[in-house]
DNA sequence: GCCGCTCCTGTAAACGCTTACACTATTCGC
DNA sequence: GCGAATAGTGTAAGCGTTTACAGGAGCGGC
């Protein structure tokens, strides 16, 4: 089944076949008609991959991505795809586990299958892997990178403003004692996290004492750094966590501890997963919208992919603080 | 950069650096180290649309899920993603939302991808949309369905045992009055749930009283039902849910109610979602693991397209109970 | 020394589509 | 009513591979 049946079908040439499928104004409405019912006949669908051979144009976009197991990812994914088929293209997804040879080959892959454009939303993007998508000037996005260029665009995301909106919360109930719970520390986003909560505390005129320890944005981390902190000899009275996944430890530590949330402590997460309004008490954190940053993400790879020069592509995710049943003021 | 740069650079002829990138046998091992070295320094990727085109493999498969967003779908999809690409394949995923015309475009998408094969992960296939597969002899796993045939393999789960073994726990317990929440009736995949929840009940001597209540296997589904179990003047003493979230929901409901889990009442999920040992107290559940799902649905899919004419491909998954902390003896 | 192998490599025809270019029929300006 | 523009359609080249077929080199058997 292909082009030149249904042309043979509908009694013309090939051409107008193809100029039929891509609607193209040149075909008479009655040809076009008598195209089209061919095509409904014979149950015909055009070879997307001699299409590509030819246009150049894939049709297809990546997305690189952690770990879809990682709670904040597949609402991330979802949104991104049903961009995409809407937009008829189609998504290819690598999950690179965190791991630097397997982000390599998602590369790989997707510039094996010829993708139009790649949307990296993990925070560990490896610059040197990153040349091999510019050196064939395959559009590109990332997220939290900083670098932006003809064919690639950045997404920042306010980090500073949700940590900003929780200190002042936890501030407005009147603790004082606030501690933070990082993740991995390479991680460029995470040290922005970190550096908010610091500058935070200090425009409240209160630099000491720092209340920091180091988690890994997973459960057991998030465990272990506060039973650290529930260690201390004056322990904290509330705690912000850099992601929900570490809140969540934190959480299980604090009752297993056999102390209660909010009445003995304050907890804030980060993220806002799906999860996060399912714990006991539920959870306060900061929302950063999964479904926004994959509409911006699709939106910055589609300007990059119309235009040959764009204007810088920076665009901005913000984050906020969404209130519910894990703090109370003491 | 194509096939004829690097013969070219190697002084051979195309079909030689096809056969080296293919690694037939027929070229000597000295030429093919040649081409490699051209291949190597000039970066060059095979151009896999072109390949497909002329060998209609496009090294693709489909891959339909309900929601990636719901959380028994990520393990899911990262196992059936790990298997295909280690095997060479990629996967393209479609996203049905429980929507029999979302899942049509799934299916569309595929064809015109020319993807080498499809599984079908959700419960609600329609059989009309699937004979454009079957048409077309495109391989196909089928979850649930029970139609095996030439080109499709069916993988049945077996949610009878679990549920038995969830009533034999309860029962050893004492407990006598249990409800069952089910989900969404016109899955099939939910009626036979409820059926072994009455089959389990009638091994035990029990056919009396009758508890089930309607979910809809989402977490308000399961608060609902509950709360109307608990609006029953001899409430149950046990309730074991068709899925995970609506145990959650039931959990929210009993807590809300001002009773406690296991103490007031004891509760069993179903599918052993990565959140349900997070809960409070972690959730009692029947584990149906998507791992193994998902390396058998590949391994089903890869038999297909071995052999023409296989074996009838029906392969089973257990389901075992999971003892936590949500279930108590009274 | 010749035949018939085997082994390796090259030539060229597909695969199914898009699109530049060519061509015919129609329309328009004057 | 004539040339020029325009609209609609067809012809055929080419996208980057794979692979059937052809061909040449080397070799053993006689």
């Amino acid at each position: 089944m292909n082009i030149k049946e249904v042309a043979k079908r509908a009694k013309v040439s090939t051409a107008t076949v193809s100029r039929t499928i891509n609607d193209s104004e040149k075909v008479k409405p009655g040809t076009a008609a008598r195209v089209r019912k061919a095509i409904e006949e014979l149950n015909f669908y055009p070879n997307t991959h001699a299409r590509t051979l030819v246009s150049g144009r894939s049709r297809m976009l990546g997305l690189i991505i952690s770990d879809i197991t990682n709670p904040f990812f597949p609402e991330l994914v979802k949104s991104f795809e049903d961009q995409a088929v809407q937009g008829g293209q189609e998504v290819i997804i690598g999950n690179t586990d965190y791991n630097p040879k397997r982000m390599a080959g998602c590369i790989r892959r997707m510039v094996e299958r010829k993708v139009d454009g790649v949307a990296i939303m993990t925070s560990e993007a490896d610059p040197v892997l990153i040349t091999e998508l510019t050196r064939r000037n395959i559009p590109t996005v990332f997220m939290d990178t900083g670098t932006s260029s003809a064919h690639s665009a950045n997404i920042r995301i306010d980090y500073a403003q949700g940590i900003h909106e929780a200190l002042d919360h936890l501030f407005s109930l009147n603790h004082r004692r606030i501690a933070f719970i990082t993740g991995p520390m390479n991680l460029e986003s995470v040290r922005i996290r970190r550096a908010a909560f610091l500058s935070g505390l200090k425009s409240h005129g209160l630099s000491e004492p720092v209340l920091i320890e180091k988690g890994d944005h997973r459960i057991e981390g998030g465990a272990i750094a506060m039973k650290n902190l529930l260690k201390l000899p004056q322990r904290p009275t509330a705690v912000i966590a850099s992601n929900d996944l570490t809140a969540i430890g934190a959480l299980g530590a604090i009752h297993e501890a056999g102390l209660k949330v909010p009445d003995d402590m304050s907890l804030i997460g980060f993220d806002d997963i799906s999860f996060a309004h399912l714990t006991q008490p539920p959870l306060t954190t900061v929302i950063l919208s999964r479904t926004q940053l994959a509409v911006t993400a699709y939106a910055a790879l589609e300007a990059l992919l119309r235009k040959e020069e764009g204007p810088q592509g920076d665009y901005t995710i913000p984050t906020h603080l969404v209130l519910r049943g894990s703090t109370r003021a003491i």
